[in-house]
RNA sequence: UGGGCUAUCGCCAAGCGGUAAGGCACAGGACUUUGACUCCUGCAUUCGAUGGUUCGAAUCCAUCUAGCCCAGCCA
């Protein structure tokens, strides 16, 4: 039996590595969204890493909303990312945490370091702190209230909960090394006042922990065994193992950095994504254009495709920008044998028939996927007044063309073959309606005794779904980034949007659901918009447009 | 001489001292009821640079260079 060898990602490497040296017996990890915003492709690959050790090391996994500043945070922010997650395929089965259920935890190994003399209260403003703190190449200085007494200590941290002094007035910090080289170990701080209310405790604390010393309890308390992060933290993990074992947790979780993943040509990052929604750049969190995991599911893509995609990009510590081109790959490669190729034309010319008896109608049975037959087949009515792609038919054909012009036989994809006999145009020169003559022996678009070159996809006239089709582009076009920094203007790609609204559609799409897509070459991967489309007209985005290796 | 991290094909990415996997993209060709898909074929004498150790180096050592991150009472 020949095994099939996957290599292992470095993070695997150290799980192996902990677990055959006994640091750690079992595997837990999590996904510690901070419910402000919502998900996008980059935080997929997070949640997917995460989950997937879980799952691989037949551990466990945790969805925890890391919800310790009650100035950013809401609820409608957790509701988006549990559907999110979920659609992602990720199961976290009871075990769903917020770190504000946690802030009792907190406050306890808070009043424990103060006790062993390793926090303090600091009057110093906001703004002192910073200049106490030093630069990145002078140390800094010790706070003047450093080394008040532990009892002293402990009332002004009492009086701080209880809501005694303004937002600002005082703060807890850890006690480590104002000279330290890591601007993180200069005596962070790691409890502020903010009377707010906070979407899960409501009005019950006035206090709340900063991320330095409120994750590494979170992660203990939950028992996680590799708290995984992105590459920013990873001067952060000093104070994260600071904190665990000055509050004495056993066994103390431990934090791997990976880098995040960035995309070309499209915006990554929560906090631009914010704007963008903000500026009414795009329409909503969910605009086609976004790479959100809303947007994404919106426009089509599976779940599948976005797992493949990131299992595909690979974990790795070199900061890096995967192409665009992969992800269009993915949802390519997920639908050509899942999702019913119906037609529609997206820029209609008329085709008459002109030797096709008038009044008739037929239903040609036409399989749903030519290549996989498991999707079986449906009925689709053809006349003698049909729709054509506009560049499918050519007054004056250049060389290798082999579509329609006239004099040329073409294929009726899965009707008839028919020759082009001529056309008429209005006074511009516009051509406007396509005439040719079928040969009935063709039926089903069979033929033993001649071949044709071209095959074109067709709509029968009469019984045409009107459409309207709504074709992305990148949102940024250089790969430079979605802000100018010369002006802060943003360089975003103005033909990201383009919407037709004269489609025409095969009457099949009457039964369609929300995400069934269509396919034809030349054209793409389209599918129902999820939130938008009504009966009437139907809406379609692109999901992905195919290559072509013929241009006009 | 602040600290931390990274560097393998256009883009991701394996490789862990024994003579450069794979995928995307790209280019040819075959096939084809859509010029798609599929299938073949090609695509790094070289691993940021320079020295050194070694029978042997992308892998070890030294120096250098480039890029990313850090001075929130954000996460």
């Amino acid at each position: 039996m020949s095994e099939e060898t996957v290599s292992k990602n470095f993070i695997e490497l150290e799980i192996d590595n902990d677990l055959s040296e006994g640091v750690y017996t079992y595997v837990c990890t999590r996904f510690p969204p901070e419910p402000n915003g919502y998900l996008h492709i980059g935080h997929a690959k997070s949640i997917l890493l995460n989950y997937g050790l879980s799952v691989k090391y037949n551990g466990e996994f945790h969805l925890r909303f890391d919800d310790t500043n009650p100035t950013k945070e809401d609820m409608e922010f957790v509701e988006s990312i549990k559907a999110d997650v979920l659609w992602l395929g990720v199961n976290w089965k009871e075990h769903l945490y917020f770190a504000s259920d946690y802030f009792d935890d907190m406050y306890n190994c808070a009043i424990k370091l103060i006790k062993k003399g390793k926090a303090y209260v600091c009057d110093l403003s906001a703004d002192e702190i910073r200049q106490y703190r030093g630069t990145l190449k002078e140390p800094g200085k010790d706070s003047p209230y450093r080394n008040r007494s532990i009892e002293e200590n402990l009332k002004l941290f009492e009086d701080m909960k209880n809501g005694i002094y303004a937002d600002g007035e005082k703060v807890l910090r850890a006690k480590i090394d104002m000279a330290s080289p890591n601007i993180n170990m200069r005596d962070p701080v790691i409890y502020r006042v903010a009377h707010a209310s906070h979407h899960n405790t409501g009005d019950e604390w006035c206090i709340y922990p900063m991320y330095d010393f409120a994750h590494p309890i979170e992660d203990a308390v939950e028992k996680i065994t590799h708290s995984i992060c992105t590459l920013e933290f990873e001067d952060h993990r000093p104070l994260y193992d600071w904190v665990v074992r000055e509050c004495e947790f056993d066994p103390a979780p431990r934090q791997i950095e990976f880098a995040k993943l960035f995309l070309t040509n499209v915006v990554t990052g929560k906090r631009y994504i914010k704007k963008l929604v903000q500026d009414k750049i795009v329409d909503a969190w969910d605009d086609p254009r976004l790479v959100s995991i809303a947007a994404l599911k919106r426009r089509g893509f599976t779940p599948e495709s976005i797992r493949n995609f990131v299992e595909l990009c690979g974990v790795s510590k070199s900061q890096s920008s995967v192409n665009y081109a992969m992800l269009e790959y993915c949802i390519r490669d997920d639908l050509k044998l899942k999702k019913n190729r119906m037609m529609a034309v997206l820029d209609p010319i008329k085709l008459i028939i002109d030797n096709y008896p008038e009044g008739q109608i037929e239903e040609l049975i036409v399989p749903n996927n030519l290549e996989n037959p498991e999707l079986g087949e449906r009925l689709v009515k053809f006349s003698r007044e049909l729709y054509i792609e506009r560049e499918d038919f050519m007054a004056e054909p250049v060389k290798k063309y082999f579509r329609l012009f006239v004099g040329n036989e073409v294929r009726l994809m899965h009707a008839y073959f028919v020759t082009c006999t001529g056309y008429e145009s209005d006074s511009n020169g516009n051509v406007t309606v396509v005439h040719a003559e079928y040969d009935p022996q063709t039926k089903g678009g069979n033929c033993e005794t001649r071949k044709v070159k071209g095959t074109i996809h067709w709509v029968d006239a009469k019984s045409a779904i009107k459409a309207e089709v709504r074709l992305y582009e990148n949102l940024i076009v250089e790969e430079k980034g979605v802000f100018n920094p010369a002006d802060g203007s943003l360089n975003l790609n103005p033909n990201s949007l383009t919407v037709k609204k004269n489609c025409v559609l095969e009457d099949n799409f009457k039964d369609s659901n929300a995400l069934d897509s269509f396919q034809f070459v030349r054209n793409g991967y389209y599918c129902i918009d999820s939130r938008d489309s009504k009966p009437e007209a139907l809406v379609f985005n692109r999901i992905v447009s195919l290559k072509s290796s013929f241009k006009l």
